[in-house]
DNA sequence: ATCCGGGCGA
DNA sequence: TCGCCGGGAT
């Protein structure tokens, strides 16, 4: 804990219950509507807080109400093969959440007695679940009134209790300092916490904004220290001022840009594709690797094979594809077939 | 072409 | 600690 911090949080803690009533009430009557705010069934929340990973609450929502209709509990989702778990998780990628959350089912119903953990710990030795979703579970799903850290509430609670825009995506950069900051920010009233950390969440995407933020809807505005500081500076920080700011800092402190390789031709770009390839047959077929290459890379020729192995080779390493053991006389090389995985 | 934004393994 | 892991919207 640095002085900054102590100073922060000793300024939290002196008017703390109107910043935590501010934003609760906004959170009561402008929070979104989400579908998973509207139930405690620990499987649902895992579902749902595993799709939010990496990935938009936009994007979520129907896929989320799907897959549950596809696979309403953790014993269904334990007795559904890898191929059709994959194919219920497009179009949301990052697939090997869906290969993990089917292993977390499998845990629950057979070594679990059906139960989720309750403690974070216990929670954190689940595969795919991080400090975030075991947070997240915990609190949505078990009503324990714990912190959890994502981009949204690591940049709110930022902006509103250091307010250093300067240094806004520095200070509280690391997760362990972040995750101090907000368990102490949380409500002194434990029954708050859901909707404390559901609203610093809602915030952050609807109106704490990464580049152009809306201070004048902000309901927690008064108590911001960032806002403080811009609006000390007669410059009311929304709009083109903000962006005029975040180039001046920016340019006061260069951050490291990395050369961005195009996303077609990437290897995230190719493993999507093969997966895509491999969905769009009949469930359980095969195919050759010389009839994907062409849907993977424009011109494919055979030049490519290695390349187009080892890619698909990668997706067998992760559980999300595996090599056909066919014994037809038209498939004279086993290995150059793949598809979804049965098992 | 850029933005968005947790978990894992080397 | 860093590089990898996908898609859709804009």
């Amino acid at each position: 804990m640095t002085n900054t911090d102590r100073l922060a949080l000793d300024a939290l803690h002196f008017d703390s219950t109107a910043l935590h009533q501010a934003l609760l009430d906004w959170y009561a009557a402008h929070g979104r509507d989400l579908p998973w705010r509207h139930t405690r069934d620990p499987y649902a929340i895992l579902v749902s807080e595993v799709m939010l990973q990496q990935t938009q609450v936009e994007r979520v929502v129907g896929k989320y109400l799907t897959f549950l209709a596809a696979f309403p509990t953790f014993a269904m989702l334990a007795a559904a093969s890898p191929e059709e778990v994959i194919r219920a998780w497009a179009p949301l990628g990052y697939n090997q959440r869906a290969i993990r959350l089917r292993r977390i089912a499998q845990t629950i119903v057979e070594d679990r007695g059906g139960q989720v953990p309750t403690t974070i710990a216990d929670l954190l030795t689940l595969p795919g679940v991080g400090r975030y979703t075991a947070g997240a579970v915990a609190c949505f799903a078990h009503g324990q009134a714990v912190a959890m850290v994502d981009i949204n509430i690591q940049r709110v609670l930022t902006r509103i209790l250091i307010g250093d825009f300067s240094t806004e995506a520095s200070v509280y950069q690391t997760p362990a300092r972040a995750l101090m900051l907000a368990e102490a920010a949380l409500p002194a009233i434990p029954s708050a916490a859901y909707a404390w950390n559901q609203a610093l969440m809602d915030l952050g995407a609807t109106i704490c904004n990464a580049r152009q933020p809306h201070c004048e809807r902000c309901p927690v505005a008064a108590y911001c220290a960032t806002y403080a500081q811009l609006a000390s500076q007669a410059l009311f920080p929304s709009g083109q001022a903000w962006q005029q700011l975040a180039r001046v800092a920016e340019a006061s402190a260069p951050y490291h840009a990395r050369p961005r390789i195009p996303f077609k031709g990437s290897t995230r770009y190719g493993r999507g594709r093969i997966l895509a390839a491999l969905r769009a047959v009949t469930p359980g077929t095969p195919l050759s690797l010389r009839a994907i290459g062409p849907t993977v890379k424009d011109d494919f020729t055979d030049a490519d094979l290695d390349w187009l192995r080892d890619l698909a080779q990668s997706l067998v390493r992760d559980g999300l594809a595996e090599w056909a053991s066919a014994s037809r006389a038209d498939r004279p090389m086993l290995d150059e077939y793949l598809r979804l995985p049965k098992s």
